[in-house]
DNA sequence: GGGCTGACCTACT
DNA sequence: CAGTAGGCCAGCC
């Protein structure tokens, strides 16, 4: 091990525990809503950025089966190339859960946290 | 040490 | 709505 990983063992719990809690962030997504970089970067705590949140879910095992699908970015699209194979999948996925995407959009107002609690209130008609 | 890249974000033009 | 600019953090050369 290096000396750098020792230098202060009980100092800053923060090692990759930031990453940990990325993936508790998005097991915790409820099914049929999605959530973007930044959010998830702002549950999983201060000193995460929404890049590290891309980089945790490409590093996530697929053994915990993490819903990587149902994160995408601030403008309710999926961040990868349309017609590569993530994209399809992703979508898919989430069509399967009951999202639905408008010219390869979705709506962050409805299908996001607060849009859920929204559909709690108003229902479907919103 | 510096420089570039990446499943990104916000703000402004 | 599209394009640009600055910021963000980790990994690799």
């Amino acid at each position: 091990m290096t000396a750098s990983s020792v230098t202060s063992s009980e100092e800053k719990p923060e090692f990759d525990s930031w990453v940990v809690a990325v993936w508790h962030v998005v097991q915790d997504i409820p099914r049929g809503c999605v959530l973007t970089y930044g959010e998830v970067a702002r549950l999983a705590g201060s000193g995460g950025s929404p890049r590290r949140v891309s980089q945790a879910l490409r590093q996530a095992p697929r053994d915990m089966k993490l819903p990587w699908h149902r994160v995408i970015n601030s403008q309710g699209r999926i961040s990868f190339p349309v017609g590569s194979q993530g994209y399809r999948q992703q979508k898919t996925r989430l069509e399967k859960e009951g999202v639905v995407f408008l010219n390869g959009r979705t709506n962050l107002q409805r299908y996001g946290y607060s849009g859920a609690l929204d559909k709690l209130f108003w229902g479907d008609s919103v």
